[in-house]
DNA sequence: CTGTGTGCAAACACTTTGCAGGTGT
DNA sequence: ACACCTGCAAAGTGTTTGCACACAG
């Protein structure tokens, strides 16, 4: 299991309490979070900017995903299944009408899909949309 | 073949110079257009408002839809394979990283996939980005 | 010590809302 | 005539940029 610190060592970057509880709390969530949901629930003082500046880099070292939504707000995810030399290039993303939340479902295979002739397909991302387990007992 | 006045119409929506060129640019292009690509390629003038509430009209009314896309950006396609009454669910979207054109791929079954006990899926939305065909041969 | 992370202010981009007036049916 | 579509102005929300200072390695 490695910790934040851990990580960000491993991905060459600079510990500091911002991006520590930024990727612990992309950790410990089993939903995807948005900048605005990480604002909300970090402690440690930050600055908007400065967050958005963390998911950025993060994002660009490869420590996170992007997780795409069916409106605009772009929620990030880390990128669990991935190595840090070799990249995972398909996510299946389930979003709860009832209650928002995206979480990544790691166990579901994306099938293989026959595409015309001369695509060729780099990254595969699906986003259903439905109801969660967690909703569906209540 | 239907003409954008005949599908207005058939939804009953007011026939508009804004709206019918609206419309026929979605029909015409074989690509999911944004806001901003159809704010170009108008002829018509158009305050930027009325072509977010000829665009939100449209999609509520289920003439359009909503294409997801990886960056944040909002972009629209007719539903041609949706009837007024029956509302398709599942879409197929290829986005090429050349041209950043995204296509729907309306021959491409979503196959069957196997969700996690209490997932119920209500709607299906692939993005697959890559490379397209137009792209391909050059 | 040095490169880079941070905070602040400001700009920028995208989208929504309110209201008065104009237009399709 | 009446509902509703449109334009303008303004505000709201999400994100980026520039710069000076602070801090981790």
């Amino acid at each position: 299991m490695n910790s934040a610190p851990d990580i960000l060592r491993t991905y060459k970057l600079k510990s500091t309490s911002t991006r520590e509880e930024v990727l612990s709390l992309l950790l410990e969530n089993d939903h995807a979070l948005s900048h605005a949901d990480l604002e909300r629930e970090m402690t440690t003082d930050c600055d908007r900017v400065t967050l958005y500046r963390t998911l950025k880099t993060f994002q660009e070292k490869g420590l996170i995903h992007k997780v795409l939504d069916d409106n605009g707000l772009t929620k990030y995810a880390p990128c669990t299944a991935c190595t840090k030399e070799n990249h995972k290039h398909e996510h299946v993303h389930f979003k709860c009408e009832i209650c928002g939340n995206t979480v990544c479902l790691e166990n579901v295979q994306i099938p293989v899909m026959k595409l015309p002739n001369g695509f060729v397909a780099e990254e595969k991302n699906i986003l259903i949309t439905g109801i969660c387990n967690i909703c569906n007992k209540k």
